[in-house]
DNA sequence: GCAAAAGTGTTCGTGATACACCCATGG
DNA sequence: CCATGGGTGTATCACGAACACTTTTGC
């Protein structure tokens, strides 16, 4: 390819850059459809080639001084002032090199939950970044329409649908607010009386006293997320000989380490120092760690209905 | 840090590579406890600074000509002839930079499991390369023993049970088998009865017409993994808006491309080139391509009893 | 025939679904 | 007092857990 031999190639560093998923769930507003709650997602648009005119996932490099967590949160404070309720590595898109002369280019891909109620603030000041809604993407650079269909699928299937749930909602929100983010995110049709028993339930919500008003009508109490007390005697806890719960292995403090070592062997992690994203030069964001365990337990999995 | 200035450290590129956590299941052999059914991976031992004589996860650096999957089928290569009946990204590790004088490090990580059949030859020719039991792990080098416990958990509890445990034994196996795989991967135990139906009635299990004889008693009918027909009429298939379950969005065949764009965005994966593994320049492995979809579906996930 | 594992039947309880019903509130 | 959504009660049914039981083979 005119590009070196192959021994030049194969030592070439790796372009790698990452791109966030940003998720929001909010209502049309224009339009008169506007109860219904869609997912919408920030783009940016490219100023430069290739795919230029294009939209495109907010991203950014690499630095040597930010874990990738906190790169992803920086591609996402280029777009929005929204505060993350949910941040977590999607996947890491790589390929054969025919992009750039031969060089590796990655993509670490992250995808975020932002709040419903800020997400009002569809409006941005910037020309270059623009909200969509899910069903109405427009033209996308590079893969990022693939990229944004495996994060729908994620968060539709994979994902642990009560924690993520609480993370599209406000802070405070009512069982039939939530009940609308669980059958908008699902497509599915679900029973609203099961639906507040089960997750009671569960244990994850706790009421505050208050009530709200949405409509005209009698006022629903608010609930408020809690991330599971486990610590309670719920049904008589077993000797589980491996297989501790309690810690949450997806970490983005420890940084990778690779010896290019000609053994085709040793790459690795320096040491086990582990930061939630708290560490240095974190930007200002007021919300949690959004560190979150992947274990299983969801109170809701059985919840949508096999026909009607 | 007497490297260059700021804005030289960001611009430096990132240092990437390829880490497998390979996984099989295999019984001790020199122990007389070899009845039970252990997970066993193969380490490498590194053979210069840093972590000099420890014991690491085998890997590669990127090559611009292949794919990450394939850069994970050349480092599992690298330790084993055994061939990956199962190979999935796991993580992406990154940090902050402390290492290597200010360059972004990041370690894509994937795990692989190998049959159990041909895991009996865990000797190596290499003094260098040794498998290990899970619970007898040396020290290890870098963060390598974080990741390994992450991969572990996660085959665990995230993938789904009956497609990885079919992965770990071998071709064509007893339902005694599989129900071993079980047990030695969850740490429950598991009806039998309760599991051989659970098992059949999931449909992904096709009766080989033969049997074999494990022990000396009795002959077991043997079964082979068949990946979902799909287009049985089940139980009346509703109408789904959304949610395709016929498309797998995990691939590896694009490649991601990085303008370091500083309006702070742009940056993606070139085309929709799809290669599940099979373009080119792979090694030759009999094994199928791997691909698996995320999906759910998994007939035994109620399966591991409360208490006994 | 006896041991041991393969394979089957059946009971019991939990929990999901569906849907009827009552309650609170504003107009 | 009526409309509307909040919130509760409850019958039905499917499925998983538990375990007794039958069958097949080797010795």
């Amino acid at each position: 390819m005119g590009l070196g031999n192959v021994s030049e190639r194969r030592s070439q560093p790796p372009q790698v850059g990452v791109s966030v998923v940003i998720l929001a769930l909010g209502t049309d507003g224009t339009n008169e459809d506007a109860n219904r709650n869609r997912l919408w997602l920030p783009l940016v648009r490219r100023v430069r080639q290739p795919f230029q005119g294009m939209w495109a996932l907010p991203g950014g490099n690499l630095r040597a001084d930010r874990t990738l967590e906190q790169a992803a949160y920086a591609a996402l404070e280029s777009t929005t002032d929204l505060h993350p309720r949910y941040l977590e590595q999607l996947y890491t898109f790589g390929g054969p090199a025919r992009s750039r002369g031969g060089l590796p280019m990655v993509s670490i891909v992250y995808w975020a939950l932002v709040g419903q109620a800020e997400a009002r603030a569809f409006k941005t000041g910037d020309v270059n970044v623009q909200w969509f809604p899910e069903d109405g993407l427009p033209g996308l650079a590079f893969d990022h329409r693939e990229i944004i269909d495996y994060a729908l699928q994620r968060l539709r299937t994979k994902i642990e649908y009560p924690l993520v749930a609480t993370r599209l909602v406000g802070e405070e929100f009512t069982l039939a607010q939530l009940h609308g983010v669980y059958e908008a995110i699902t497509g599915e049709t679900i029973d609203l009386a099961n639906f507040r028993r089960k997750m009671l339930a569960s244990g994850q919500l706790e009421g505050t006293g208050r009530k709200r008003r949405e409509g005209r009508h009698r006022p629903a109490a608010t609930y408020r997320y809690v991330p599971e007390e486990d610590g309670g005697d719920r049904h008589g806890q077993r000797d589980r000989g491996n297989d501790p719960n309690s810690h949450d292995p997806i970490r983005n403090g420890s940084e990778g380490v690779h010896g290019n070592g000609p053994d085709g062997t040793g790459m690795g992690n320096e040491t086990d120092n582990r930061a939630t994203h708290s560490d240095g030069t974190d930007p200002g964001t007021d919300t949690q760690p959004v560190s979150q365990r992947p274990a299983a337990e969801d109170p809701l999995a059985a919840l949508i209905p096999s026909r009607r």
